[in-house]
DNA sequence: CTTGACATTGACGCAGCGTCAGGGTCCGAC
DNA sequence: GTCGGACCCTGACGCTGCGTCAATGTCAAG
Protein backbone atom coordinates (compact mmCIF):
# COMPACT_ATOMS: atom_id res chain seq x y z
CA UNK A 1 0.00 0.00 0.00
CA UNK A 2 0.83 3.26 -0.54
CA UNK A 3 2.58 6.19 1.74
CA UNK A 4 1.15 9.31 1.91
CA UNK A 5 3.67 11.14 0.58
CA UNK A 6 3.80 8.21 -2.34
CA UNK A 7 0.55 8.70 -3.02
CA UNK A 8 0.72 12.91 -3.06
CA UNK A 9 4.00 12.41 -5.06
CA UNK A 10 2.03 10.05 -7.39
CA UNK A 11 -1.04 12.37 -7.51
CA UNK A 12 1.22 15.64 -7.54
CA UNK A 13 0.02 17.43 -4.73
CA UNK A 14 1.64 18.26 -1.20
CA UNK A 15 1.28 16.04 1.80
CA UNK A 16 -0.42 18.16 3.63
CA UNK A 17 -3.16 18.85 0.87
CA UNK A 18 -3.84 15.18 1.01
CA UNK A 19 -4.23 15.67 4.88
CA UNK A 20 -6.40 18.95 4.50
CA UNK A 21 -8.87 17.03 1.74
CA UNK A 22 -9.48 14.61 4.38
CA UNK A 23 -9.63 16.90 7.22
CA UNK A 24 -12.75 18.74 4.91
CA UNK A 25 -14.30 15.18 4.02
CA UNK A 26 -12.83 15.26 0.02
CA UNK A 27 -10.78 12.38 0.18
CA UNK A 28 -11.83 9.88 3.49
CA UNK A 29 -9.30 8.60 5.74
CA UNK A 30 -7.90 5.49 4.44
CA UNK A 31 -6.79 2.31 7.29
CA UNK A 32 -3.94 3.19 9.74
CA UNK A 33 -0.89 0.65 10.15
CA UNK A 34 -0.49 -0.39 13.43
CA UNK A 35 1.50 2.55 13.86
CA UNK A 36 -1.05 4.51 13.05
CA UNK A 37 0.27 5.58 9.79
CA UNK A 38 -1.95 6.03 6.42
CA UNK A 39 -2.11 3.13 4.23
CA UNK A 40 -3.68 3.93 0.02
CA UNK A 41 -4.97 1.68 -1.75
CA UNK A 42 -5.04 2.66 -5.83
CA UNK A 43 -8.44 3.89 -5.78
CA UNK A 44 -7.74 7.28 -3.20
CA UNK A 45 -5.21 7.82 -6.23
CA UNK A 46 -7.75 7.87 -8.58
CA UNK A 47 -9.88 9.95 -6.19
CA UNK A 48 -7.03 12.42 -5.26
CA UNK A 49 -6.04 12.66 -9.21
CA UNK A 50 -9.70 13.65 -9.65
CA UNK A 51 -9.78 16.37 -6.80
CA UNK A 52 -6.26 17.69 -8.30
CA UNK A 53 -7.40 18.23 -12.02
CA UNK A 54 -10.78 20.17 -10.59
CA UNK A 55 -8.86 21.87 -7.73
CA UNK A 56 -6.43 23.12 -10.30
CA UNK A 57 -9.10 24.28 -13.07
CA UNK A 58 -9.98 26.57 -10.46
CA UNK A 59 -12.95 24.53 -8.66
CA UNK A 60 -13.30 25.63 -4.93
CA UNK A 61 -13.10 22.40 -2.94
CA UNK A 62 -16.73 22.31 -1.35
CA UNK A 63 -18.19 22.72 -5.36
CA UNK A 64 -15.18 19.46 -6.11
CA UNK A 65 -16.96 17.69 -2.67
CA UNK A 66 -20.07 18.34 -4.83
CA UNK A 67 -19.04 16.85 -7.91
CA UNK A 68 -17.30 13.76 -6.68
CA UNK A 69 -20.71 12.69 -5.48
CA UNK A 70 -22.74 13.37 -8.49
CA UNK A 71 -23.77 11.42 -11.20
CA UNK A 72 -22.12 11.49 -14.13
CA UNK A 73 -25.03 13.64 -15.67
CA UNK A 74 -24.47 16.12 -13.41
CA UNK A 75 -20.85 15.68 -13.83
CA UNK A 76 -20.82 16.72 -17.63
CA UNK A 77 -22.77 19.99 -16.96
CA UNK A 78 -20.48 20.77 -14.53
CA UNK A 79 -17.27 20.24 -16.23
CA UNK A 80 -19.16 22.13 -19.14
CA UNK A 81 -19.54 24.93 -16.20
CA UNK A 82 -15.97 24.79 -15.38
CA UNK A 83 -15.03 24.72 -19.00
CA UNK A 84 -16.72 27.85 -19.88
CA UNK A 85 -15.39 29.78 -16.94
CA UNK A 86 -11.84 28.66 -17.64
CA UNK A 87 -12.55 30.25 -21.45
CA UNK A 88 -13.48 33.90 -19.77
CA UNK A 89 -10.55 33.24 -17.34
CA UNK A 90 -8.33 33.05 -20.45
CA UNK A 91 -9.50 35.66 -22.27
CA UNK A 92 -9.56 37.88 -19.11
CA UNK A 93 -6.03 36.93 -18.60
CA UNK A 94 -5.78 37.88 -22.38
CA UNK A 95 -7.49 41.87 -21.41
CA UNK A 96 -5.07 42.07 -18.25
CA UNK A 97 -1.93 41.31 -20.63
CA UNK A 98 -3.23 44.56 -22.70
CA UNK A 99 -3.85 46.17 -19.82
CA UNK A 100 -0.51 46.23 -18.13
CA UNK A 101 1.17 47.16 -21.61
CA UNK A 102 -0.57 50.20 -21.61
CA UNK A 103 0.22 50.63 -18.31
CA UNK A 104 4.15 49.75 -19.04
CA UNK A 105 3.54 52.30 -22.25
CA UNK A 106 2.98 55.29 -19.91
CA UNK A 107 -0.78 55.83 -19.81
CA UNK A 108 -2.68 56.32 -17.09
CA UNK A 109 -5.82 53.97 -17.87
CA UNK A 110 -8.19 56.76 -15.92
CA UNK A 111 -9.53 58.69 -18.85
CA UNK A 112 -12.09 57.34 -21.80
CA UNK A 113 -10.20 57.17 -25.38
CA UNK A 114 -11.59 59.95 -26.41
CA UNK A 115 -10.03 62.17 -23.82
CA UNK A 116 -6.85 60.88 -24.55
CA UNK A 117 -7.25 61.83 -28.82
CA UNK A 118 -8.19 65.24 -27.01
CA UNK A 119 -4.99 65.68 -24.83
CA UNK A 120 -2.75 64.31 -27.89
CA UNK A 121 -4.53 66.94 -30.40
CA UNK A 122 -3.73 69.86 -27.57
CA UNK A 123 0.33 68.68 -27.54
CA UNK A 124 -0.26 68.64 -30.77
CA UNK A 125 -0.97 72.30 -31.13
CA UNK A 126 2.09 73.08 -29.08
CA UNK A 127 -0.20 73.19 -25.97
CA UNK A 128 2.56 73.45 -22.55
CA UNK A 129 2.66 70.23 -20.53
CA UNK A 130 1.64 72.00 -17.31
CA UNK A 131 -1.43 73.10 -18.90
CA UNK A 132 -2.06 69.87 -20.34
CA UNK A 133 -1.69 67.84 -17.10
CA UNK A 134 -3.97 69.83 -15.40
CA UNK A 135 -6.53 69.78 -18.17
CA UNK A 136 -5.83 65.86 -18.00
CA UNK A 137 -6.31 66.35 -14.27
CA UNK A 138 -9.82 67.75 -14.49
CA UNK A 139 -10.52 65.44 -16.96
CA UNK A 140 -10.28 62.52 -14.81
CA UNK A 141 -12.39 64.41 -11.90
CA UNK A 142 -14.89 64.53 -14.60
CA UNK A 143 -15.12 61.40 -16.07
CA UNK A 144 -14.68 60.32 -12.13
CA UNK A 145 -17.82 62.15 -11.42
CA UNK A 146 -20.06 62.52 -14.19
CA UNK A 147 -18.68 59.62 -16.57
CA UNK A 148 -21.98 59.15 -19.34
CA UNK A 149 -21.50 63.09 -19.74
CA UNK A 150 -17.63 62.66 -21.10
CA UNK A 151 -18.47 61.86 -24.40
CA UNK A 152 -20.95 65.30 -24.75
CA UNK A 153 -18.21 68.13 -22.90
CA UNK A 154 -15.72 66.45 -24.97
CA UNK A 155 -17.68 66.99 -28.54
CA UNK A 156 -18.27 70.52 -27.23
CA UNK A 157 -14.23 70.76 -26.81
CA UNK A 158 -13.00 69.34 -29.22
CA UNK A 159 -14.88 71.83 -31.66
CA UNK A 160 -13.67 74.17 -29.70
CA UNK A 161 -10.27 73.48 -29.91
CA UNK A 162 -10.79 72.99 -33.64
CA UNK A 163 -12.12 76.80 -34.24
CA UNK A 164 -9.35 78.74 -34.35
CA UNK A 165 -9.89 81.73 -32.79
CA UNK A 166 -10.82 79.82 -29.68
CA UNK A 167 -7.28 77.87 -29.86
CA UNK A 168 -5.44 80.84 -30.18
CA UNK A 169 -7.06 82.39 -26.73
CA UNK A 170 -6.36 79.21 -25.18
CA UNK A 171 -3.07 78.81 -26.39
CA UNK A 172 -2.28 82.71 -25.38
CA UNK A 173 -3.89 81.74 -21.95
CA UNK A 174 -1.38 78.68 -21.52
CA UNK A 175 1.34 80.45 -22.94
CA UNK A 176 1.66 82.95 -19.96
CA UNK A 177 2.19 80.23 -17.47
CA UNK A 178 4.48 81.98 -14.54
CA UNK A 179 3.34 85.62 -15.47
CA UNK A 180 2.18 87.99 -12.92
CA UNK A 181 -1.24 88.81 -12.17
CA UNK A 182 -0.36 92.63 -13.57
CA UNK A 183 0.55 91.26 -16.84
CA UNK A 184 -0.06 93.85 -19.30
CA UNK A 185 -1.27 91.56 -21.64
CA UNK A 186 -4.31 89.98 -19.29
CA UNK A 187 -6.93 92.71 -20.18
CA UNK A 188 -6.52 91.63 -23.98
CA UNK A 189 -7.15 88.55 -23.68
CA UNK A 190 -9.96 88.99 -21.10
CA UNK A 191 -11.61 91.21 -23.74
CA UNK A 192 -11.01 88.30 -26.32
CA UNK A 193 -12.56 85.63 -24.10
CA UNK A 194 -15.66 87.83 -23.63
CA UNK A 195 -15.97 88.34 -27.64
CA UNK A 196 -16.12 84.44 -27.74
CA UNK A 197 -18.32 83.91 -25.12
CA UNK A 198 -21.20 86.92 -26.29
CA UNK A 199 -20.79 84.94 -29.95
CA UNK A 200 -21.49 81.86 -28.53
CA UNK A 201 -24.68 83.41 -26.37
CA UNK A 202 -26.29 84.55 -29.15
CA UNK A 203 -26.11 81.31 -31.15
CA UNK A 204 -27.67 79.75 -27.99
CA UNK A 205 -24.43 77.72 -28.85
CA UNK A 206 -23.77 74.75 -26.19
CA UNK A 207 -26.93 75.60 -24.33
CA UNK A 208 -27.36 71.72 -25.06
CA UNK A 209 -25.14 70.66 -22.25
CA UNK A 210 -25.93 70.60 -18.93
CA UNK A 211 -23.40 72.56 -17.03
CA UNK A 212 -21.36 70.52 -14.46
CA UNK A 213 -22.47 70.43 -10.56
CA UNK A 214 -21.38 74.04 -8.56
CA UNK A 215 -19.03 72.02 -6.30
CA UNK A 216 -17.45 70.27 -8.88
CA UNK A 217 -17.22 73.57 -10.74
CA UNK A 218 -15.75 75.22 -7.53
CA UNK A 219 -13.29 72.81 -7.34
CA UNK A 220 -12.23 72.80 -10.83
CA UNK A 221 -11.99 76.54 -10.44
CA UNK A 222 -9.71 76.40 -7.42
CA UNK A 223 -7.12 74.11 -9.09
CA UNK A 224 -7.27 76.77 -11.91
CA UNK A 225 -7.06 79.65 -9.82
CA UNK A 226 -3.99 77.96 -7.28
CA UNK A 227 -1.81 76.59 -10.56
CA UNK A 228 -2.01 79.97 -12.72
CA UNK A 229 -0.88 83.53 -10.47
CA UNK A 230 -2.51 85.47 -13.20
CA UNK A 231 -5.95 83.50 -13.04
CA UNK A 232 -7.35 85.12 -10.39
CA UNK A 233 -6.76 88.71 -12.37
CA UNK A 234 -8.45 86.92 -15.54
CA UNK A 235 -11.46 86.10 -13.17
CA UNK A 236 -11.31 89.80 -12.16
CA UNK A 237 -11.31 91.10 -15.28
CA UNK A 238 -13.73 89.00 -16.88
CA UNK A 239 -16.38 89.70 -14.16
CA UNK A 240 -15.54 93.87 -14.57
CA UNK A 241 -16.96 92.79 -18.28
CA UNK A 242 -20.40 91.09 -16.98
CA UNK A 243 -19.59 87.18 -16.74
CA UNK A 244 -18.37 85.30 -13.59
CA UNK A 245 -16.67 82.18 -12.85
CA UNK A 246 -14.64 79.99 -15.62
CA UNK A 247 -15.91 76.29 -15.21
CA UNK A 248 -19.14 77.30 -15.81
CA UNK A 249 -19.10 80.81 -16.72
CA UNK A 250 -22.28 82.67 -16.78
CA UNK A 251 -23.22 86.48 -16.94
CA UNK A 252 -23.39 88.27 -13.61
CA UNK A 253 -26.89 88.56 -12.17
CA UNK A 254 -26.60 92.45 -11.87
CA UNK A 255 -27.67 91.87 -15.58
CA UNK A 256 -30.39 89.61 -14.75
CA UNK A 257 -30.54 86.20 -13.40
CA UNK A 258 -27.98 85.13 -16.08
CA UNK A 259 -28.36 81.56 -17.05
CA UNK A 260 -25.47 79.44 -17.25
CA UNK A 261 -23.31 79.17 -19.95
CA UNK A 262 -21.17 75.83 -20.47
CA UNK A 263 -19.42 76.85 -24.03
CA UNK A 264 -16.42 77.41 -21.76
CA UNK A 265 -16.90 75.27 -19.08
CA UNK A 266 -14.78 72.49 -19.41
CA UNK A 267 -12.12 74.57 -20.52
CA UNK A 268 -11.09 72.74 -16.85
CA UNK B 1 -13.56 66.25 -4.40
CA UNK B 2 -13.60 62.41 -4.88
CA UNK B 3 -15.69 60.80 -1.92
CA UNK B 4 -14.35 57.30 -1.30
CA UNK B 5 -17.06 55.47 -2.93
CA UNK B 6 -17.11 57.82 -5.78
CA UNK B 7 -13.11 56.87 -6.44
CA UNK B 8 -13.81 53.61 -5.96
CA UNK B 9 -16.82 52.97 -8.29
CA UNK B 10 -14.56 54.99 -11.21
CA UNK B 11 -11.64 52.95 -10.98
CA UNK B 12 -13.70 49.66 -10.67
CA UNK B 13 -12.72 48.39 -7.01
CA UNK B 14 -14.85 48.28 -3.85
CA UNK B 15 -14.68 51.03 -0.84
CA UNK B 16 -13.57 47.96 1.38
CA UNK B 17 -10.53 47.48 -1.25
CA UNK B 18 -9.37 51.42 -1.26
CA UNK B 19 -9.43 51.12 2.45
CA UNK B 20 -7.58 47.92 2.43
CA UNK B 21 -4.97 49.70 0.42
CA UNK B 22 -4.65 52.42 2.85
CA UNK B 23 -4.19 50.29 5.74
CA UNK B 24 -1.20 48.79 3.65
CA UNK B 25 0.04 51.75 2.72
CA UNK B 26 -0.37 50.74 -1.08
CA UNK B 27 -2.49 54.22 -1.70
CA UNK B 28 -1.47 57.32 0.84
CA UNK B 29 -4.17 58.72 2.97
CA UNK B 30 -5.53 61.77 1.42
CA UNK B 31 -6.89 64.73 3.25
CA UNK B 32 -10.07 64.58 5.58
CA UNK B 33 -12.70 67.38 5.14
CA UNK B 34 -13.78 68.36 8.13
CA UNK B 35 -16.41 65.79 9.57
CA UNK B 36 -13.37 62.94 8.83
CA UNK B 37 -14.16 62.03 5.15
CA UNK B 38 -12.01 60.95 2.80
CA UNK B 39 -11.34 63.40 -0.17
CA UNK B 40 -9.44 62.63 -3.13
CA UNK B 41 -7.90 64.65 -6.18
CA UNK B 42 -6.93 62.92 -9.55
CA UNK B 43 -3.51 61.75 -8.73
CA UNK B 44 -5.63 59.17 -6.36
CA UNK B 45 -7.43 57.74 -9.42
CA UNK B 46 -4.45 57.38 -11.48
CA UNK B 47 -2.77 55.53 -8.66
CA UNK B 48 -5.69 53.53 -7.74
CA UNK B 49 -5.94 52.50 -11.25
CA UNK B 50 -2.71 51.49 -11.60
CA UNK B 51 -2.98 49.42 -8.53
CA UNK B 52 -5.90 47.92 -9.76
CA UNK B 53 -4.85 46.55 -13.44
CA UNK B 54 -1.39 45.36 -11.37
CA UNK B 55 -3.44 44.10 -9.34
CA UNK B 56 -5.47 42.28 -11.35
CA UNK B 57 -3.15 40.91 -13.47
CA UNK B 58 -1.88 38.51 -10.43
CA UNK B 59 0.69 40.82 -8.65
CA UNK B 60 0.83 40.66 -5.04
CA UNK B 61 -0.23 44.01 -3.43
CA UNK B 62 3.45 43.82 -1.78
CA UNK B 63 5.00 43.47 -4.78
CA UNK B 64 2.15 46.37 -6.44
CA UNK B 65 3.54 48.62 -3.14
CA UNK B 66 7.17 48.33 -4.84
CA UNK B 67 6.25 48.71 -8.40
CA UNK B 68 4.49 51.92 -7.26
CA UNK B 69 7.56 53.03 -5.96
CA UNK B 70 9.99 51.77 -8.93
CA UNK B 71 11.52 54.12 -11.85
CA UNK B 72 10.57 53.34 -14.88
CA UNK B 73 12.96 50.74 -16.06
CA UNK B 74 12.39 48.80 -13.18
CA UNK B 75 8.62 48.45 -13.70
CA UNK B 76 9.24 48.19 -17.35
CA UNK B 77 11.78 45.26 -16.98
CA UNK B 78 8.78 43.92 -13.65
CA UNK B 79 5.92 44.64 -16.44
CA UNK B 80 7.92 42.18 -18.98
CA UNK B 81 7.93 39.62 -15.96
CA UNK B 82 4.45 39.87 -15.45
CA UNK B 83 3.67 39.66 -19.02
CA UNK B 84 5.27 36.31 -18.85
CA UNK B 85 3.58 35.23 -15.61
CA UNK B 86 0.44 35.99 -17.71
CA UNK B 87 1.24 34.18 -20.79
CA UNK B 88 2.63 31.24 -18.95
CA UNK B 89 -0.82 31.34 -16.87
CA UNK B 90 -3.12 31.38 -20.23
CA UNK B 91 -1.65 28.24 -21.40
CA UNK B 92 -1.72 26.33 -17.78
CA UNK B 93 -5.46 27.77 -18.35
CA UNK B 94 -5.43 25.63 -21.99
CA UNK B 95 -4.01 22.77 -20.19
CA UNK B 96 -6.60 22.17 -17.38
CA UNK B 97 -9.25 22.53 -20.15
CA UNK B 98 -8.05 19.46 -21.90
CA UNK B 99 -7.55 17.82 -18.03
CA UNK B 100 -10.70 18.29 -17.47
CA UNK B 101 -12.03 17.60 -20.80
CA UNK B 102 -10.61 14.23 -20.46
CA UNK B 103 -12.09 13.89 -16.70
CA UNK B 104 -15.58 14.12 -17.94
CA UNK B 105 -14.51 11.69 -21.24
CA UNK B 106 -14.09 9.09 -17.80
CA UNK B 107 -10.72 8.95 -17.99
CA UNK B 108 -9.18 8.41 -14.40
CA UNK B 109 -5.32 10.35 -14.94
CA UNK B 110 -4.28 8.18 -13.07
CA UNK B 111 -2.09 6.10 -15.24
CA UNK B 112 0.27 7.01 -17.89
CA UNK B 113 -0.97 6.42 -21.94
CA UNK B 114 0.66 3.44 -22.35
CA UNK B 115 -0.73 1.61 -19.55
CA UNK B 116 -4.37 3.16 -20.96
CA UNK B 117 -2.97 1.52 -24.26
CA UNK B 118 -2.50 -1.68 -23.25
CA UNK B 119 -5.96 -2.21 -21.05
CA UNK B 120 -7.83 -1.21 -23.89
CA UNK B 121 -5.76 -3.86 -25.87
CA UNK B 122 -7.04 -6.32 -23.22
CA UNK B 123 -10.14 -4.95 -23.42
CA UNK B 124 -10.17 -5.44 -27.18
CA UNK B 125 -9.36 -9.06 -26.32
CA UNK B 126 -12.50 -9.31 -24.22
CA UNK B 127 -11.13 -9.64 -21.16
CA UNK B 128 -13.53 -9.46 -18.30
CA UNK B 129 -14.05 -5.82 -17.30
CA UNK B 130 -13.80 -6.93 -13.58
CA UNK B 131 -10.50 -8.66 -14.18
CA UNK B 132 -9.44 -5.48 -16.20
CA UNK B 133 -10.36 -3.35 -13.43
CA UNK B 134 -8.49 -5.22 -10.84
CA UNK B 135 -5.65 -4.99 -13.49
CA UNK B 136 -6.03 -1.51 -13.85
CA UNK B 137 -5.33 -0.41 -9.81
CA UNK B 138 -2.16 -2.74 -10.01
CA UNK B 139 -1.35 -0.60 -12.42
CA UNK B 140 -2.02 1.92 -10.82
CA UNK B 141 0.00 1.19 -7.87
CA UNK B 142 2.89 -0.36 -9.53
CA UNK B 143 3.34 3.12 -11.28
CA UNK B 144 2.30 5.09 -8.27
CA UNK B 145 5.81 3.35 -6.53
CA UNK B 146 7.92 2.74 -9.60
CA UNK B 147 6.96 5.47 -11.91
CA UNK B 148 10.36 4.88 -13.42
CA UNK B 149 9.61 1.06 -14.09
CA UNK B 150 6.29 1.41 -15.57
CA UNK B 151 7.54 1.53 -19.44
CA UNK B 152 10.09 -1.60 -19.02
CA UNK B 153 7.34 -3.52 -17.18
CA UNK B 154 4.46 -2.27 -20.17
CA UNK B 155 6.85 -3.46 -22.34
CA UNK B 156 6.81 -7.18 -21.39
CA UNK B 157 3.11 -7.38 -20.69
CA UNK B 158 2.88 -6.32 -23.88
CA UNK B 159 4.70 -9.02 -25.43
CA UNK B 160 2.69 -11.23 -23.48
CA UNK B 161 -0.62 -10.17 -24.48
CA UNK B 162 0.44 -10.52 -27.70
CA UNK B 163 1.68 -14.27 -27.59
CA UNK B 164 -1.24 -16.46 -28.69
CA UNK B 165 -0.85 -18.69 -26.34
CA UNK B 166 -0.27 -16.62 -22.76
CA UNK B 167 -3.37 -14.66 -24.22
CA UNK B 168 -5.46 -17.72 -24.18
CA UNK B 169 -4.42 -18.61 -20.59
CA UNK B 170 -5.62 -14.91 -19.55
CA UNK B 171 -8.39 -15.23 -21.32
CA UNK B 172 -9.46 -18.82 -20.10
CA UNK B 173 -8.55 -17.40 -15.98
CA UNK B 174 -10.30 -14.34 -16.44
CA UNK B 175 -13.02 -16.44 -17.44
CA UNK B 176 -13.25 -18.34 -14.36
CA UNK B 177 -14.52 -15.44 -12.87
CA UNK B 178 -16.89 -16.40 -10.30
CA UNK B 179 -16.14 -19.68 -9.71
CA UNK B 180 -15.40 -22.21 -7.15
CA UNK B 181 -11.78 -23.06 -5.65
CA UNK B 182 -12.39 -26.74 -7.05
CA UNK B 183 -13.23 -26.18 -10.20
CA UNK B 184 -11.91 -29.23 -12.24
CA UNK B 185 -10.75 -26.54 -15.09
CA UNK B 186 -8.09 -25.42 -12.53
CA UNK B 187 -5.06 -27.93 -12.87
CA UNK B 188 -5.09 -27.84 -16.43
CA UNK B 189 -4.64 -24.27 -16.14
CA UNK B 190 -1.84 -24.36 -13.52
CA UNK B 191 0.12 -27.00 -15.83
CA UNK B 192 -0.32 -24.44 -18.63
CA UNK B 193 0.94 -21.64 -16.67
CA UNK B 194 4.04 -23.53 -15.93
CA UNK B 195 4.65 -24.57 -19.48
CA UNK B 196 5.33 -21.23 -20.03
CA UNK B 197 6.99 -20.30 -16.71
CA UNK B 198 9.50 -23.04 -17.55
CA UNK B 199 9.97 -22.34 -21.41
CA UNK B 200 10.71 -18.48 -20.39
CA UNK B 201 13.15 -19.50 -17.87
CA UNK B 202 14.44 -21.71 -20.34
CA UNK B 203 14.85 -18.81 -22.42
CA UNK B 204 16.33 -16.53 -19.50
CA UNK B 205 13.28 -14.19 -20.96
CA UNK B 206 12.11 -11.72 -18.47
CA UNK B 207 15.86 -11.63 -16.18
CA UNK B 208 16.82 -8.18 -17.53
CA UNK B 209 13.58 -6.69 -15.28
CA UNK B 210 14.03 -5.63 -11.92
CA UNK B 211 11.46 -7.87 -9.89
CA UNK B 212 8.86 -4.95 -7.61
CA UNK B 213 9.94 -4.96 -4.51
CA UNK B 214 8.24 -7.75 -1.81
CA UNK B 215 5.63 -5.68 -0.10
CA UNK B 216 4.17 -4.43 -3.10
CA UNK B 217 4.33 -8.17 -4.95
CA UNK B 218 2.59 -9.49 -2.30
CA UNK B 219 0.22 -6.53 -1.73
CA UNK B 220 -0.85 -7.60 -5.37
CA UNK B 221 -0.60 -10.74 -4.74
CA UNK B 222 -3.13 -10.11 -1.84
CA UNK B 223 -5.82 -8.51 -3.77
CA UNK B 224 -5.40 -11.06 -6.66
CA UNK B 225 -6.28 -13.31 -3.90
CA UNK B 226 -9.30 -11.78 -2.37
CA UNK B 227 -10.44 -11.00 -5.66
CA UNK B 228 -10.91 -14.16 -6.75
CA UNK B 229 -12.28 -16.97 -5.06
CA UNK B 230 -10.19 -19.74 -7.14
CA UNK B 231 -6.91 -18.18 -6.98
CA UNK B 232 -5.54 -19.65 -3.86
CA UNK B 233 -6.19 -23.03 -5.13
CA UNK B 234 -4.60 -21.91 -8.03
CA UNK B 235 -1.51 -20.88 -5.88
CA UNK B 236 -1.68 -24.54 -4.82
CA UNK B 237 -1.74 -26.09 -7.55
CA UNK B 238 1.99 -23.93 -9.11
CA UNK B 239 3.02 -24.67 -5.64
CA UNK B 240 2.97 -28.13 -6.05
CA UNK B 241 4.17 -27.87 -9.41
CA UNK B 242 7.64 -25.92 -8.02
CA UNK B 243 6.32 -22.78 -8.28
CA UNK B 244 5.98 -19.83 -5.74
CA UNK B 245 3.85 -16.24 -5.40
CA UNK B 246 2.55 -14.83 -8.46
CA UNK B 247 3.36 -11.04 -9.26
CA UNK B 248 6.76 -12.06 -8.07
CA UNK B 249 6.74 -15.28 -9.28
CA UNK B 250 9.80 -18.12 -8.92
CA UNK B 251 10.50 -21.74 -8.15
CA UNK B 252 10.13 -22.97 -5.04
CA UNK B 253 13.31 -22.82 -2.74
CA UNK B 254 13.48 -26.36 -1.79
CA UNK B 255 14.64 -27.12 -5.65
CA UNK B 256 17.39 -24.60 -4.85
CA UNK B 257 17.35 -20.95 -3.61
CA UNK B 258 15.71 -20.23 -6.83
CA UNK B 259 16.12 -16.81 -8.79
CA UNK B 260 12.88 -14.78 -8.93
CA UNK B 261 11.51 -15.00 -12.09
CA UNK B 262 9.82 -11.80 -12.88
CA UNK B 263 8.10 -13.20 -16.66
CA UNK B 264 3.99 -13.91 -15.37
CA UNK B 265 5.39 -10.96 -12.46
CA UNK B 266 2.99 -7.72 -13.81
CA UNK B 267 -0.13 -9.92 -14.24
CA UNK B 268 -1.02 -8.84 -10.72
C1' DC C 1 -37.33 65.73 12.16
C1' DT C 2 -36.91 61.71 9.98
C1' DT C 3 -35.07 58.77 6.65
C1' DG C 4 -31.84 56.71 3.79
C1' DA C 5 -27.60 56.83 1.67
C1' DC C 6 -23.26 57.67 2.68
C1' DA C 7 -18.91 57.87 5.88
C1' DT C 8 -15.87 56.21 9.96
C1' DT C 9 -13.09 52.51 12.76
C1' DG C 10 -12.66 47.86 14.42
C1' DA C 11 -13.23 43.23 14.36
C1' DC C 12 -13.86 38.56 12.74
C1' DG C 13 -14.32 35.27 8.68
C1' DC C 14 -12.90 32.81 4.46
C1' DA C 15 -10.07 29.40 1.27
C1' DG C 16 -6.35 26.58 0.75
C1' DC C 17 -3.08 25.38 2.24
C1' DG C 18 2.42 26.58 4.26
C1' DT C 19 4.92 26.13 8.12
C1' DC C 20 6.37 25.41 12.56
C1' DA C 21 6.29 22.64 17.06
C1' DG C 22 6.61 18.56 19.48
C1' DG C 23 6.22 14.37 19.26
C1' DG C 24 6.54 8.91 17.34
C1' DT C 25 8.32 5.33 13.69
C1' DC C 26 11.00 2.97 10.35
C1' DC C 27 15.09 1.44 8.16
C1' DG C 28 19.76 0.94 6.93
C1' DA C 29 24.56 1.62 8.63
C1' DC C 30 27.75 1.08 11.98
C1' DG D 1 22.10 -2.25 19.92
C1' DT D 2 21.84 2.27 18.59
C1' DC D 3 22.32 6.25 15.74
C1' DG D 4 20.90 9.23 11.96
C1' DG D 5 17.88 10.63 8.65
C1' DA D 6 13.67 10.24 6.47
C1' DC D 7 9.17 9.45 7.30
C1' DC D 8 4.69 9.74 9.94
C1' DC D 9 1.32 11.89 13.39
C1' DT D 10 -1.67 15.91 15.50
C1' DG D 11 -2.45 20.64 16.57
C1' DA D 12 -2.00 25.26 15.94
C1' DC D 13 -0.95 29.64 13.93
C1' DG D 14 0.14 32.40 9.55
C1' DC D 15 -0.81 34.25 5.06
C1' DT D 16 -3.59 37.15 1.09
C1' DG D 17 -7.05 40.09 -0.15
C1' DC D 18 -10.40 41.45 0.86
C1' DG D 19 -16.16 40.42 2.42
C1' DT D 20 -19.03 41.24 5.96
C1' DC D 21 -20.94 42.54 10.15
C1' DA D 22 -21.27 46.05 14.04
C1' DA D 23 -21.73 50.28 16.16
C1' DT D 24 -21.68 55.00 15.25
C1' DG D 25 -21.49 59.62 12.84
C1' DT D 26 -22.87 62.82 8.61
C1' DC D 27 -25.17 64.68 4.79
C1' DA D 28 -29.02 65.86 1.73
C1' DA D 29 -33.72 65.57 0.71
C1' DG D 30 -38.52 65.43 1.87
Amino acid sequence: MLTISQLAGYAGVTVRAVRHYHATGLLPEPERDRSGYRRYGPHAVVELIRIRTLSEAGVPLSRVRELLAADPEQFAAAVGEIDRRLRTEISELRRHRKRIARLAAGESLALPPEVIDYLDRMRGFGFDERFLEIERDSWILIAAQLPDRVGLYMAIKRAQVEHEGIRRLYLDLAELADCTPDDPRLPALADRTVAFLEAAAAQAQGADAEPVGDDLARLLDGTFVETFAWAPRLLELLEERGWTGWTNIRRTPPTGAGRRHGALAAAR
